[in-house]
DNA sequence: GGCGAATTGAGAGATTTTCTCATTTAAGGA
DNA sequence: TCCTTAAATGAGAAAATCTCTCAATTCGCC
């Protein structure tokens, strides 16, 4: 099952899953494919109809319990917009961020971390010990920037 | 009514709202008043729970209603925790990144932003223009990683 | 091919958020 | 200070979102 659509992305999720003793399922597999065949961030809901279009049937559950393991495996990252709304995107890098247009809710990696060249010094002078960030970009993707002109 | 509880924070939402020709109701002022005096980011719940307190009976609409009318004006801020949660907390300064305890949900302001020292020339080469970004530091503040010792 | 444990489906249940509309209240003008 | 008027609120229903349970299924290993 899947054989037709099956793409690195979906090869590289098995592998993670399996290092980790998890098993690769149709439904963990349909929501990797599902995700970065959009190749941008998708509802929840949308996650859920796109697998169902693939399997059928697919629990609404399943859905949720996958991106959870996912996430925690760091190959789905949630995104939050600025507008309250919020999605899931494939991230096959392990520390990467993002650029979302704001627009088509694109996802882009992009190169290089602003907080790595950040002096974190005077910040941890207030006691604060500094042990992860978030960074992202949101803006318009060069598709939707070229169309609203 | 609350003037007993007045702060410098309530002064200054009250500002912006006659700026933005809204009104200064006890519920927005309690709100405020909640957020500020318990210095870290709160649960919508916690904000009502605390408004409650102040007030009696509040609506919990009137607490979402609340929090995103301040969200739009810059005076209040929601906070995303890696462990899905999220919460709302006060924030005066226009452009301003935080750092955020995960252990007390404490929230800090800290000085200068790591994106201004960022190229974003290449980023930019892809197409995707920039608009707007976001940083969160996360980590212990000073009492709770000592706590942890 | 069969076994055992991980995973899923389905729907109930819990939680969170939004909506509606009658009532209340802030704020400016008389 | 009182009036007027539109903004804002309260209450609860409704909608949306997320979680839980447990029997049935399925993956991965032997």
């Amino acid at each position: 099952m899947l054989k037709d659509f099956e793409c690195v992305e979906e090869s590289y999720a098995k592998g993670v899953l399996r290092q980790r003793g998890l098993r690769s399922t149709s439904q963990r597999l349909a929501v990797i494919h599902v995700l970065h065949e959009s190749g941008r961030s998708l509802s929840v809901g949308e996650i859920h109809e796109g697998v169902r279009g693939i399997l059928g049937g697919t629990g609404l559950a399943t859905i949720y319990r996958t991106l959870e393991t996912f996430e925690s495996l760091g190959v789905v990252r949630r995104l939050h917009f600025p507008d309250g709304e919020s999605g899931y995107a494939f991230s096959r890098a392990g520390h990467a961020h993002h650029m979302v247009c704001l627009t088509c809710r694109g996802v882009f990696d992009f190169p290089g971390c602003p907080v790595e060249s950040f002096d974190l010094a005077p910040l941890e002078r207030t006691g604060f010990r500094v042990e992860d960030h978030s960074v992202q970009f949101f803006g318009r993707c060069g598709d939707c920037g070229e169309a609203a002109r």
